[in-house]
DNA sequence: GCCAACGTTGGC
DNA sequence: GCCAACGTTGGC
């Protein structure tokens, strides 16, 4: 079992969005970046956990919990010319971007702040954290994980509670 | 294959 | 809104 972290601006699609969607889910494509590609098609799997951040938001930050509930597959927008997301070199014979879908868990106590991840001497080395990083799919430790857990339930000493 | 130009991301 | 960092494109 593997952890991710994935980013949205909830300007465009917020954890909220995700929460109000049908069965809490929601295929996630527009990812047009080969490296996070290469993470969802070949790393991600069923039953993975993943951080749901929030990009130029206000607060940045983690928002909330999901899971992997459907392993790469062809993102249709790629093909739908007046789309965003359109891209005229991929071929239908051969796709160039995949999705993954996503089931919101589990909303956080509170949102752990950008800020807070860059000052936690335990999470300060997530890569979502690096200064550059633009990378919308990234892996998480399982370390990394646990202390967030642990961070957004108050802070307090002591393993993270089942969430 | 190099690299300048360009577009995008995302914190601030 | 600014701009640093990064990825992609395309001329050569």
């Amino acid at each position: 079992m593997r952890y991710w972290l994935i980013k949205s601006e909830p300007g465009e699609f917020s954890f909220d969005d995700l929460w109000a969607a049908k069965g809490r889910r929601t295929a996630w494509d527009g990812v047009r970046n080969y490296q996070a590609r290469n993470f969802m098609r070949d790393g991600m799997r069923v039953g993975d956990l993943v951080l749901f951040y929030h990009s130029n938001a206000d607060p940045t930050g983690v928002v909330g919990l999901c899971e992997i509930v459907r392993e790469a597959y062809p993102d249709p927008t790629q093909f739908e010319p007046g789309h965003p997301h359109f891209d005229p070199a991929s071929e239908r014979s051969s796709p160039r971007w995949m999705m993954v879908d996503v089931r919101a868990t589990e909303r956080l106590p509170r949102v752990v702040t950008l800020a807070e991840l860059k000052s936690s001497p335990r999470l300060k080395s997530m890569q979502v954290v690096q200064r550059g990083s633009r990378l919308s799919v990234t892996p998480v430790t399982q370390a990394q994980w646990n202390e967030l857990l642990r961070l957004a339930e108050g802070g307090q000493k002591g393993p993270a509670k089942r969430l």
